[in-house]
DNA sequence: GATTAAATTAAACGCATGTTTAAAATGTGT
DNA sequence: ACACATTTTAAACATGCGTTTAATTTAATC
């Protein structure tokens, strides 16, 4: 699925033979989506990305193409953990026989946890990723996740309906795309807001205490009748 | 309040003496607010505003300063109707006896509305400036209203304490910042929404149906037990 | 080891941005 | 009518961006 360029023979991947460092192509993966991740795709320059990977600036446009081919190659590095387990836990719930909101939700814990794999702080990354392809205007990143990941999307759409029966689908759609919104909002400015809580509240506050909040909040929102 | 560079004597501000065509000044500070409201404020540029403007490009920085001014124009012009206004409905609310969330939500319902009076869809223009100013990394406007407005804010805080006691401060500090960002993130994908909404739905929507399941959505998400 | 393919590099290209400059035009007060 | 302040204008400036080019270095293949 990597939309890498292949160059007729692609042996040479992943990990530099000799050396103990990686390879030009996962340096500037890492390094992309740390500022990615950061300060927003389009607020982060090539020059930006390279300098930190301590690669040329053209080997960006050598390996992956574009910016935006880049761009989806960081967050398809994501999307292709997160998106199969989401579709598992959410198969789980299809022989539930009294489903609910929060129910519903809380399935997309364990995938979002999951991604703490792909990098130590992989949850949050991939928050903040999806984040900013909404609230910059990605359009390519949204039709690539509704090509690639329609059917789970249809799938949890499906499952909330069964939770909700009786709301009608004009007010699940607005309240579903209300639910996305305090989700990202509070991923770009989840730093922030952490930083904030730290001083007003004193105590450590990490990605998992706001998911935890979050999760509440629009199951609550999301079941008012 | 207003940021205009003075140039000594500030006479002839507002609308041009002998010609019916209303000043540089004020050209610029609508045709900024459309385009603004429109895309965002960085995708927005100079010479676009002032090509539509049908003035210099150089007068914005002559009038204005800087397109950062610019923009805190833009901004502060609904800000000044709006503040003032919730203020005086928040009022209204501290006698009453037994307060409710969706009280405290639906109190910004007429301050909305009344901005209408700047422009015929101003409620709406305002929603999407207030989005992109804290989608986009603008925080000069965030420091604005803060320290201009910050009372205000501290009043709604209190009067959200008031109706839901039993939500400790920091369940109160994370639930109004998802609130924020369902609102945000509403107006921002507003237009896109609205669109497809119309055509899966086939009815007209326009943004006083959104703003009310946007009220029920969140006050449903911020009392939730 | 010669030959080919792949990867890296420095430099430039073309374009767009916000801002500044200095001259010209317009308006204002006496 | 003159002198002065204000506004408008066209042009250039400085900077940053993604991308492309062409030469060089490195790696792989026979």
């Amino acid at each position: 699925m990597s939309n890498l360029k292949s160059h007729a023979s692609d042996a040479p991947s992943s990990v530099r033979a000799s050396s103990n460092k990686p390879s030009t192509q996962k340096r500037i993966l890492d390094t992309a989506e740390r500022l990615f991740a950061k300060e927003g795709f389009e607020q982060t320059s090539l020059r930006q990305i390279t300098q930190e990977a301590d690669v040329n600036l053209a080997s960006v446009n050598y390996h992956f193409g574009s910016k935006k081919a880049l761009i989806q190659a960081v967050v398809a590095r994501y999307m292709d953990v997160f998106m199969p387990a989401l579709d598992e836990e959410l198969r789980g719930l299809d022989d539930e026989s009294a489903l609910t909101t929060l129910q519903v939700f809380e399935a997309f814990k364990l995938p979002l946890f999951s991604l703490n794999g792909i990098h130590k702080r992989g949850t949050e990354r991939f928050l903040r990723l999806l984040g900013f392809a909404y609230s910059e205007t990605q359009g390519h990143l949204r039709r690539y996740t509704q090509s690639a990941f329609g059917n789970v999307l249809q799938h949890l759409l499906a499952l909330l309906h069964r939770a909700n029966p009786k709301l009608s689908d004009e007010e699940m759609f607005w309240r579903l795309h209300f639910v996305l919104g305090a989700t990202v909002f509070a991923q770009v400015s989840g730093q922030a807001l952490i930083e904030i809580a730290r001083a007003e509240f004193n105590y450590e506050v990490n990605i998992k205490t706001v998911i935890e909040h979050l999760i509440v909040f629009i199951a609550g929102g999301l079941e008012r009748p």
